[in-house]
DNA sequence: TGAATTACTGTAAAGGCTTCCAGTCAATAA
DNA sequence: TTATTGACTGGAAGCCTTTACAGTAATTCA
């Protein structure tokens, strides 16, 4: 293994030069660095490291928090923060929270206090007050995508004028018996997200004069599977049927389409649907969605943290604006329609 | 922050039987060890991780490379691997080769020659000879998923086989005009699983002496889109659509089944579409497909690599067998069915 | 001209752990 | 009894960098 001493000897200069040139460092002459870099690309020599952190105290590390990454909004925001980290030279460390409970402490203590990471993003993960005070007490600086995290910079989308925007297009389109796929989110995950765009939800009938029946509202669990059911136990009965249904995530509105074929139930003729979140297959499933583009808001998080922690200034992050709410989009597709009768 | 020094003072013994009794080492005694236990949790210290790996030389790090994240297949497996390797007390470090050309190296030399890493975990990366030659120099065991990487373990489906009993399955049904949607990979991926599953689906057709028109295969590029527009074309002219389609994966299918529908065909009645993969969503939709418990392929891989790392023999590596042949399961839904004339 | 700056360069300390080695002490064997 | 073993312990070297500091040579200034 070729290390610093080797490259110093080969381009004959000290090691303290080497590692001056090899990180651009000032007080160099031409000819030292032209030799190092060539000595350097010549052996193949790549720095340890373990020892850089050592020495620095800088991991060049980021830790990146979600509590699944199989499931479409967390691979597709660990998509755009891992390309935005790879492309600022940072590489990035994957914690899952889905591996059981006992995990999640010890992924918290452990990746702080062993200095593992420069600095943490977490996405959708609803963080405790101790999780919280064991970062910012290690002035480890942390960046939220998802739902907002007390005290911290977040990148988000306004989760409540989300929920008004897509229940609007509904009535704006006629509908009256308006319901809502809401999520009862797993316990690792962020609550804000469904509390919002419920809130959301309720607001823009309430604007509307538009009565809110309790049998219209069910729990998906922002999966397929879960809007399906939900969506089936709502249109189930004709009689109280709603004749358009908003899903807090589109994926509980595939679901919800499916559960209307299924019922015998033409979509958006008898029943209307939208989503939230510009998944792609929504396309070839004609889903109208909010869209809020995800690949976007992890680039933008990852970005961001990485501006924190170069620029030098230690109180950095107060300099960031706490919450940067990203745009959203309505996009009208074939799942929504006026109202028939 | 708290150091091995401030521990050893705090439980009355030297640095060297604090390390000692943290790592479960022998030669402490039973109270120095419960001291030294006691009084780490009192202080919270957990060991930097730098220098243990600057002293000791392993990571307790796993490299996890693949060509996206934010596709089922890929995020699947890695959710399955992040588990397995949490439990097994490593981290993970993620690649993901989407970023641009320029990254694979510098990732492919960092990822190595900077000792980020214990072992590197492939998934459906086609690597070098150049790539392979320098993992293999440096001693990291490597372990792929999906594709075969020669001379090194892997942990696949049988591609051939899954194509042949798709295929089979098709002919079972009475059809004989089958066409098939493939892979044209992207750079970054493995080539092999196209290939290989297109060698089966010929196997199987020339098994049942049906011919094989060239205007009955098209190429997907594993997405929803990319099947869609294939099974397009393929199923546009009506004088000579086939009756069925084999996907080379399930999004493909996902593809294929919207197609038919726009062109006005029934699935099954008109066109029989079968998968391989076993999505989640292939429940919604019906697919019929070849299931491979991806998930578990992940988790499988992660434990034989770590399996590798913790047998101190350097030829461990050696003792695993060189392919494993994941099962695979036949799952008929609802988008096959006997041909109807 | 000499003094003061500037531009480099190298030596060596520091960073926080693991582990070799030598040493202590009690228990066992002869 | 003494010699031998074995269990345990601590000092210090080593892992590989970065960087503070001191030193040298060349340049600029007065």
């Amino acid at each position: 293994m070729v290390g610093i001493i080797e490259v110093a000897q080969h381009a004959g200069v000290s090691t303290a030069t080497v590692s001056r040139a090899l990180n651009g460092k000032a007080n160099v002459s031409a000819r030292a660095r032209e030799q190092v870099l060539k000595s350097a690309r010549e052996l193949g020599y790549v720095a340890s490291s373990s020892a850089y952190t050592l020495a620095t105290g800088k991991t060049k590390n980021v830790g990146v928090v979600m509590p699944f990454v199989d499931r479409w909004f967390f691979s597709s925001v660990l998509e755009g923060a891992v390309n935005a980290l790879v492309n600022r030279g940072y590489d990035v460390t994957l914690y899952s929270l889905s591996g059981g409970k006992d995990n999640r402490a010890r992924i918290f203590d452990e990746l702080v206090l062993r200095k593992r990471v420069d600095g943490v993003l977490t996405v959708g993960v609803k963080i405790s007050e101790a999780e919280l005070a064991k970062l910012t007490e290690l002035e480890k600086p942390i960046i939220g995508v998802g739902g907002p995290i007390p005290g911290t910079r977040t990148i988000a989308i306004d989760d409540e004028g989300a929920g008004r925007l897509a229940t609007s297009h509904l009535i704006s389109m006629g509908h009256t018996k308006i319901g809502m796929i809401s999520g009862s989110p797993v316990t690792e995950m962020d609550f804000h997200q469904p509390h919002l765009r419920r809130t959301g939800y309720q607001e823009a009938l309430l604007d509307a004069n538009l009565s809110f029946d309790p049998r219209w509202e069910a729990q998906g669990d922002f999966t397929v599977g879960g809007g399906y059911f939900a969506a089936k136990q709502m249109l189930g009965n004709p009689e109280n049927a709603p004749t358009a249904i908003f899903c807090a995530s589109d994926e509980m509105g595939f679901g919800a389409i499916q559960a209307a074929r299924d019922l015998g139930l033409r979509v958006p003729q008898d029943v209307s649907v939208v989503g939230i979140d510009g998944h792609p297959l929504g396309e070839f499933y004609g889903l109208s969605t909010v869209d809020q583009s995800v690949h976007q808001q992890g680039a933008k998080a990852a970005n961001t943290l990485v501006d924190i922690l170069e620029s030098n200034d230690p109180k950095a992050q107060e300099n960031f604006e706490s919450i940067t709410f990203w745009p959203i989009d309505l996009v009208v597709r074939s799942s929504t329609a006026r109202r028939t009768l």
